[in-house]
DNA sequence: TAAATATATCGCTTTATGGCGATATGTAGT
DNA sequence: ACTACATATCGCCATAAAGCGATATATTTA
């Protein structure tokens, strides 16, 4: 059989995280459990690619998903992800103050970043 | 112009990092700078490849480099990177322990998992 | 049980990625 | 200037990934 090396798991953990939609909803996740149902309309992409997303998550063992009837509910399985996005940022800082970028600063990215609407309630 | 999202910033770091071959040459670079020339042989990839590797890991603001004669030398930019490191081990920790993956642990499969060659003199 | 709702999966297209050998570029030594 | 050495880049191929609409599956409500 294949042998898995702990850098072939890194890598996929990695992977699953290199995607700035599924880095969206991991930050959308951040406020707590979430419905599938609450989550695509907080994205401008098709059911199928949030359905897709989330599993690469989940396949990722980033996030847990729970069945409640007949909604699917996510949610952050380990809050470490959001130390290593701090420690994503640092490194970012380092690449924008480097190249100046046009004077933008991490935290104005931030502010100009939102997902479309936050949390509602769904019936 | 097309605007850059800290998604998008956060999202091309993590791509770097998104592959096994580049994780390898970070620890390898963990124990100091190296050249290219140091960096090929510890690696069963061509010339070409782990110079892509390099660019890449370049690009991405994760190492820095310097010319010295003939040689190249690359050298990790931001310690952070192995915190970060240390946060996807966390998160592959639960993974590994949920499945129970023929009972092998984190550090079964670090042991197992070295590059071919200590750095070594390169006169 | 029929309709509505919620989610996952399939099939497809387009684009990105990793790998390689060959070639280009640049430096050092002869 | 010529040769060897060190590294980057190019062109190509194979595979993976992201996107979408359509369809399948499961659950609740009527």
């Amino acid at each position: 059989m294949a042998q898995k090396s702990i850098s072939d798991l890194r890598a996929r953990i990695l992977s699953a995280l290199s995607d700035p939609t599924r880095l969206d909803i991991l930050e959308y996740l951040s406020e707590g459990e979430r419905c599938v149902c609450e989550i695509i309309p907080a994205f401008d992409r098709s059911q199928s690619t949030i359905s897709k997303h989330l599993s690469i998550l989940y396949e990722a063992g980033i996030v847990d998903r729970r069945i409640d009837g007949k909604r699917t509910l996510y949610r952050i399985k380990n809050e470490r992800i959001f130390d290593l996005i701090k420690d994503v940022d640092a490194i970012a800082l380092d690449y924008i103050s480097e190249l100046s970028h046009a004077g933008r600063t991490l935290e104005e990215l931030k502010k100009a970043d939102r997902p479309q609407g936050s949390p509602a309630a769904v019936r």
